[in-house]
DNA sequence: GTGCGGATGAACT
DNA sequence: GTTCATCCGCACT
């Protein structure tokens, strides 16, 4: 097991580091407790060209200063006054490129997975889904701006390669505002997965 | 300072 | 299929 490297995570193409993502672990330990799973699902947000991005046109403030960073860091946001909603910034410094991260396969930590989503059994909605895998792991905006090579919250490669066949290609989900870019293909899932989100709509 | 609505999920009917 | 929880980012005044 190996955590990714600064490298992978200054890809100036997100949309190819969106589909490397698939089959990686995302980890977070938290009060001594270690929680992870695999990815399975993701979405790229094009930084300033991405109608569905929140740096579209540039956007900087204290909420995406984070995205204009280097790539290799955490944005974790709170959608709906609810959910706290996990994404790997990506590309150099100045490009506010991120990717989503919407479905997880759990890996570790069953036991703290079950008690922080309330439940009793292993469901596939304990981490389908953006809001819920960060739940799952006690992401919340304590997690934001994080070095993603750090001890809190990391990514790891451990060699699982799904092939091109296994991966689809989609519409983005929840962006109707994002107009012309709102059907873009930029969701990626692993074909068959029990984790993968189940949209509203 | 105010107002709108959102990269959702779960519990309803 | 519909409703609602529940917060704050962001644009505008």
């Amino acid at each position: 097991m190996s955590k990714l490297p600064y490298s992978f995570y200054q890809n100036p193409d997100v949309n190819d580091l969106a589909v490397q993502l698939l089959g990686k672990l995302l980890f977070t330990r938290i009060d001594g407790e270690l929680t992870g799973g695999i990815v399975v699902e993701t979405e790229a947000y094009k930084g300033v060209e991405d109608k569905a991005s929140h740096a579209y046109g540039g956007r900087f403030t204290n909420r995406t200063q984070v995205m204009f960073e280097e790539g290799g860091l955490s944005y974790v946001y709170l959608c709906y006054g609810i959910h706290h909603l996990f994404n790997v910034v990506t590309a150099p410094k100045g490009t506010p490129h991120a990717v989503l991260i919407r479905g997880l396969e759990p890996f570790e930590g069953m036991d703290v997975m079950l008690r922080r989503r309330n439940m009793a059994s292993l469901k596939p909605n304990i981490t389908a889904g953006p809001g819920a895998l960060s739940k799952a792991l006690g992401i919340d905006k304590g997690l934001n701006a994080k070095d993603l090579l750090g001890d809190e919250i990391w990514i790891e490669d451990n060699g699982l390669i799904f092939n091109e066949n296994q991966i689809v290609a989609s519409a983005r989900v929840g962006v109707d505002y994002a107009e012309d870019h709102a059907l873009l293909p930029w969701r990626y899932y692993v074909r068959g997965n029990k984790f993968v989100s189940k949209p509203n709509k």
